[in-house]
DNA sequence: TTTGACCTTGTAGTAAACTTTAGGGTTTAG
DNA sequence: CTAAACCCTAAAGTTTACTACAAGGTCAAA
């Protein structure tokens, strides 16, 4: 357990030394230690909040929405257990959004793959926009 | 019903003219028929379209996705059913990750507003790595 | 001790998806 | 007829999120 270096953190995230020495420059990822050498040096939680920024990521939240999710946590000290929750129940929303758009497109992709006969005719039948037609 | 100039679809889309010419130049949106001046004129199915986009860009995929949706519709008159049916298949297996994750998202947001308190006390207990710890 | 794999900072380059600017032409209300 | 509000193209600029490069320091093995 204990000290990564930044390319064993890297590997274990299945990121790249560019990339988290951005996210920490970005404030997403807080300082590390640093070897006398000046080699950062990282714990444990470091393997979870790179993940989770992924995780966040293949979502579609900015990497500004990522910090602002991540506060939830950093500013743990001083904000109030309200402040919290709101932006907590905020993000639920944007996320409960998402699902229903997903919800929606996921049905409508099942309409074309259950109408499509999946042979070699035509597929003029076959329309994504018809099938999401009247939806708004 | 009928013909709306660039900036009337902006209007009902929620965009504006600048964009909907993007869209057009990356070939998201057919060329329109034109006035003898030269303005752009487009139908209902504009519309439909525009919003499909919109949709599809909220959930995260990029335009180059988009547009290989949208072809599902467009290409119907070239593409055999088992061709459309092998992409929206694709396309189903991303969704269903999209929701997969964000589902799993919504558990860890979920834990936290429900542990907490809501009140003016510290947050110290409120942690979203912590709700997400354990998780992969 | 020197080779190679690692690490450092700083800066510059890239791709996607717009957005703005420049320099016009068109349409419509007064 | 003219001024505001709309439209046109082409090209340059912006933001986000990396990614690569330059020039060097560190460390373990042979």
């Amino acid at each position: 357990m204990g000290a990564l270096r930044i390319g064993e953190l890297a590997e274990l995230t299945e990121t790249n030394n560019e990339t988290l020495r951005f996210y920490e420059s970005k404030g997403l990822l807080p300082e590390p230690k640093r070897t006398p050498a000046g080699y950062r040096l990282y714990g444990d939680a470091a393997v979870h909040q790179v993940r989770f920024i992924m995780r966040a990521k293949r979502m579609g939240f900015s990497l500004a929405e990522v910090a602002e999710l991540l506060s939830l946590n950093v500013d743990k000290q001083d904000a109030t257990c309200g402040e919290v929750k709101d932006l907590a129940e905020q993000k639920l929303r944007v996320i409960q959004d998402k699902l229903d758009e997903l919800h929606r497109m996921q049905a409508a992709l099942q309409q074309i793959t259950d109408a499509c006969c999946g042979g070699s005719e035509s597929a003029t039948r076959c329309s994504i926009l018809n099938a999401l037609e009247g939806e708004g």
